[in-house]
DNA sequence: TCAAAAGTGTTCTTATTACACCCATGG
DNA sequence: CCATGGGTGTAATAAGAACACTTTTGA
């Protein structure tokens, strides 16, 4: 005795390959929409870094569901759109951000997530320098904004369990690699690396072992150009190494200050 | 200029708020249509260890697509049923598994991956002790086994890229936290163990340092019993401590020997 | 000359590595 | 009595933690 989900294995919607004797093709077909009447999204979760604080993109939404409340950047996904391809394409509709590389983080599948009806969402993280990037909302979205995730409003949908969770890995993953430096300027100096990894970790460190320690990874390559304009001793202004960091990536590291 | 997908954020299609006054209700529900036409399934990761090797449980298919092959336990979700919820489900009716918890690794979603046509699925994975079950194939699933992760057959779909990342992640996870003791007897010995972590971090551990890091981490009860049978000295057997195992979630570990 | 942040070294403690022989059992 | 895998300790090295004062600049 076979249910109808069941059943649905031994059918296959465009080959049409009659497996059950005793069913038309039709009523197949039927049980099949059971299941292809769902849609899915991307939510993106983007990182910046700046005045000490770890900050995450939204955007405004000006468009139902939700319209008036800010909002991760996320829509649905075209059905002939790959995930990772639909993660990037989305994110510049709604900010104006191009070829930011995306990694997915999560699945986010309860079944009333979503007003519209069954929606699942993939939910993808970057990481940016701010300085580098200009925001621009565009299509549904009538503002984008950076908020510090210390003064979040109240977000829509499940963006909240999905921004928790964003964070937590985030922070796991800045534990073990050497990740985090992209939300640095290209030029920058010891002191701020170590107030972005007490942000992100949450965490005090101790500047000596904490500068000790980096600077032991011979990742960072001294520029010997001096921080200018600050009432108090210039700062020196370090750059990252990205060839020696290939090599780190494997290693693997830790950041258990 | 709005798209025909900006548009439809414009759109609740159980809510019929019209906002964009120019669009009939009817020619909105013709767009959120073409977005709510995709399926998803769960495709379960089970791991098992025994015979010093690390094992995957599979299906053999009794139904279209790729009827006749094994592959991982998955099938579609139903709309109206949460994806965790789904992942036990699934398992329970193909191999007769109950109540394993879950856990999500990562959904894949290629637009071709599925002939059905659009599925994304979201793969989990979970950690049993061999011993302690029972595999019975069922509905579909004309039978199931476990596979030896260096002899699998070829897989339907993208199973293989998805058991791939599933070892992938699995070997970081324990490097991180003490997890793969699901994986052994209630009571086991040291070199089991051993065994266990060298299956899965494909590595060669020195005997002596391995003990002393494993039993330093204070998880371990000798259960005072030995082993019986062997033709060479029995080996004490131990038992995990659930208890400890709790704060040492939070504190963490590691295992680069 | 003061405020403000940058920069720097040493000691102590703890974890990691490398390494070789005796022990208990079944056949 | 022998084959087989179980079981053990120590010394050397490396990594992490704790801790306080001097330096340079702009205002």
């Amino acid at each position: 005795m076979l249910t109808n989900h069941q059943k649905l294995a031994n059918l296959s919607y465009f080959c049409e390959i009659n497996i059950d004797e005793t069913m038309t093709i039709s009523s197949k077909q039927e049980i099949l929409k059971d299941f292809f009447h769902a849609a899915f999204s991307v939510d993106n979760v983007v990182f910046g870094f700046d005045e000490g604080d770890l900050k995450v993109l939204l955007i405004y939404r000006g468009a139902e569901p939700f319209k008036g409340m800010w909002a991760l950047p996320g829509d649905l996904v075209y059905l002939d759109e790959d995930l990772d391809v639909a993660a990037q394409r989305v994110l510049q509709d709604l900010t104006g951000l191009k070829n930011i590389f995306m990694e997915q983080i999560h699945s986010f599948g309860k079944v009333d997530r979503h007003p519209f009806g069954r929606v699942i969402t993939v939910a993808y993280y970057a990481l940016i320098k701010t300085q580098d990037y200009n925001i621009n909302a565009s299509s549904w979205a009538e503002e984008a904004k950076w908020f510090s995730i210390k003064e979040l409003p109240t977000l829509p949908f499940d963006h909240l369990e999905i921004l928790v969770y964003a964070i937590k890995s985030f922070k796991e993953k800045a534990r073990r690699q050497p990740i985090g430096f992209e939300l640095l300027p290209k030029n920058f100096t010891l002191t701020q690396i170590q107030h972005l990894f007490e942000a992100i970790l949450d965490a005090k460190f101790d500047t000596r072992n904490f500068r000790k320690k980096l600077l032991s990874m011979d990742l960072l390559v001294d520029t010997k150009k001096l921080e200018k304009g600050k009432a108090h001793r210039p700062a020196a202004l370090y750059k990252f190494d990205q060839r020696k960091f290939q090599k780190f990536q494997k290693s693997g590291f830790s950041f258990d200050l």
